[in-house]
RNA sequence: GCUGGUGUAGCUCAAUUGGUAGAGCAGCUGAUUUGUAAUCAGCAGGUCGCGGGUUCGAGUCCCAUCACCAGCUCCA
């Protein structure tokens, strides 16, 4: 693909700038059509994304309606239609910045000015439009081959609220009409497994105005979310770990210790007993941590592995929440390990170890990322460093790839977070490992070795699935509400084709209950059509178990698999070894 | 919290310029006794998110508020 560059010449572009490229194209042909259309329009930044791109404007009083939308997507049309050449060249500061006024420019202007002073100006013209902008660009506009606009949204200047509020017009572009038609496509399958619109006809979970952010676990859901919880604690004890359950309310006073208050107190729910003021625990680790300092500990104990499924608190911003993925209350899969310096390589390998079989499980791919020191954090620079060198060792050792996110660890202390990734492509972060050093400090958590001198434990915080509820929606999506069966809120459905034969449906169902299957019994006046497609269309049922006159006389159950649609014959106990299995082995 | 939008029956949606609410599905009753993605008929179901206001009259217009949706910001 030929781009033309900021020096002015025209030259192939790598293969993996292409999409960036189109995109940020795109965001200045979108401007480009604004101002025709709004010429008192100023603009702020307009870069491309993951996503697609966008471009920050100020339109003063007007507010953009979906039509004026659809406007600007015409006017771009045209505007490729048009085929304008994509000029460049370069200003020195000063007429740059007369260029910009002259033009009324007011956010380029003070763009300029935070520039360094040395910094030649480049710009980019198609037509009657000058943008200032490094590029590169492509070289027409007709070069763009595939664009939407998506919405709009508000953004402040510079990312600050003090400022001044802008409109954000975003779009998506791709290289081609079929790529950027496959990405719609995308979107709407998307929309299709929604967990919210699949939860709500599974019966899986509900809201409610009275509890915003708070969801309400449904018998089906709950049964979901109890397959998975029943899960989680085989593998962890297998994994020797012990299981704890600490108090969701605790005074003030252990939260100031643990560094939570002055950190996040905007966010935590508290309340007044006896004129002292208690929080909701929006983390577990201080429970965890005064499990540990209940009685002394010898170095002969460690590491001590204490898992605990901890309900949290957070009051989240109301315009954040959404559905099971962005909740004020959820379930933490949470476990803090205490051990010795000489153990951390080996606790974050079986860590890592763990969760990797936990996704495995769900078949999610998934990514690894490690985030260093953050501005706003406390503990010694050695203490940052060591943890952030035993989580890299860790990773090396296990000769995994990762990507470093600096400054994006927790105030304690460095983290491993990994990133999954669901079958439509889409990531989402669950799993992370967070080595910590403070927590043990302002608690003065010790440990009495060999030598019978004490020292300091180092922590690990960890959780595997994240939140429960999150994860129960990422599952709900990935499987697009076809769980497997072991997950499956109902397991079996045994459907009565008539009256006759409810007798020995309601056996097959008694049967199927005993042998512990989650089962359900349609003996409703229905036709066999009607009963089948409500069981697997909407509830999304593995096994439909199809009862008629044949079956009664012969013992059998024909056995409607949902993802095949195919029926096959069997015993009643041939299907309940089959289904217990299946169950057992969690397939 | 911010920007834009939405809120009518359990669910999905209708209701011309303001003239006292309608359908499909689900539910209930009856008929039918059914063989692998919707059998037929009848019945019932709504203080139109909540609170003010304008008007002879408001689901429709105005104000305020709550919730939800798409984003922004945030996510220990």
């Amino acid at each position: 693909m030929k781009v033309i560059y900021n020096d002015g010449h025209v030259g192939e572009c790598p293969q993996e700038e292409e999409l960036h490229i189109i995109r940020h194209t795109a965001a200045h042909i979108m401007a480009q059509a604004i101002k025709r259309l709004y010429p008192d329009a100023m603009f702020a930044y307009g870069p491309a994304n993951e996503k697609g791109f966008y471009y920050d404007v100020d339109l003063g009083d007007k507010k953009l309606s979906d039509e004026d939308l659809q406007n600007i997507e015409k006017e771009m049309k045209k505007i490729v239609k048009e085929n304008i050449p994509v000029k460049t060249y370069i200003l020195p500061r000063d007429e740059a910045l007369k260029l910009m006024e002259s033009r009324g420019e007011k956010y380029k202007v003070e763009h300029i000015g935070d520039l360094d002073d040395s910094a030649p100006i480049s710009f980019y013209e198609q037509g009657e439009y000058i943008d200032m902008c490094v590029g590169p660009h492509l070289c027409y506009t007709k070069a763009l081959k595939a664009f939407k606009i998506m919405g709009q949204s508000g953004a402040y200047w510079k990312n600050d609220k003090n400022n001044t509020m802008l409109t954000r017009i975003n779009g998506t572009a791709f290289a081609s009409q079929a790529e950027l038609e496959e990405h719609l496509k995308m979107l709407e399958e998307a929309e299709k497994r929604d967990h919210r619109k699949i939860g709500k006809e599974m019966g899986l979970f509900m809201m409610s105005e009275e509890a915003p952010g708070f969801p309400f676990f449904l018998p089906k859901g709950m049964a979901l979310k109890n397959a998975l919880i029943e899960y989680w604690r085989e593998i962890h004890t297998r994994e020797n770990y012990v299981e704890i359950s600490t108090p969701l309310i605790m005074n003030r006073h252990l939260w100031e210790t643990s560094g939570h208050w002055d950190h996040y107190k905007d966010n935590m729910y508290s309340t007044i007993i006896d004129e002292d003021v208690y929080c909701v625990k929006p983390m577990n680790c201080p429970g965890g941590v005064m499990v540990y300092a209940s009685k002394p500990h010898s170095y002969r104990e460690l590491p001590i592995r204490e898992a605990e499924l901890g309900i949290v608190h957070r009051h989240e911003l109301k315009g954040a929440l959404h559905g099971l993925f962005r909740v004020r209350c959820f379930t933490q899969d949470d476990a803090h390990i205490f051990m010795r310096r000489e153990q951390i390589t080996d606790e974050i390998i079986g860590v890592v170890h763990l969760i990797n079989e936990v996704y495995t499980k769900f078949g999610f791919k998934y990514f690894i990322e490690l985030s260093t020191r953050p501005e706003d954090s406390m503990g010694s620079d050695e203490d940052w460093e060591a943890a952030t060198n035993g989580l890299k060792e860790a990773l090396e050792k296990l000769n995994l790839p990762y990507i470093i996110n600096e400054g994006d660890g927790a105030f304690y202390g460095p983290k491993i977070d990994f990133h999954l990734e669901d079958c439509l492509g889409r990531t989402w972060q669950c799993g992370t490992i967070q080595l910590d050093f403070q927590m043990p400090l302002n608690f003065e958590l010790e440990y009495v070795d060999e030598n019978g001198e004490r020292q300091r434990p180092i922590m690990i915080h960890r959780v595997c699935f994240g939140s429960i509820e999150r994860f129960i929606g990422i599952l709900t999506e990935h499987f697009a509400g076809k769980f497997p069966v072991w997950l499956a809120p109902v397991q079996a459905r045994v459907l009565v084709v008539s009256e006759k034969s409810d007798a020995y449906a309601k056996e097959v169902y008694e049967k199927l209950r005993e042998a512990g299957v989650r089962c359900e019994l349609d003996d409703r006046n229905e036709k066999i059509g009607y009963m089948i497609r409500e069981a697997q269309v909407v509830h999304r049922i593995p096994y439909m178990l199809v009862i008629g006159q044949k079956e009664a006389e012969s013992g059998t159950v024909a056995v409607r698999n949902r993802d095949t649609a195919q029926t096959e014959t069997m015993t009643i106990d041939e299907f309940v070894t089959k289904i217990t299995k299946e169950i057992k082995d969690r397939i």
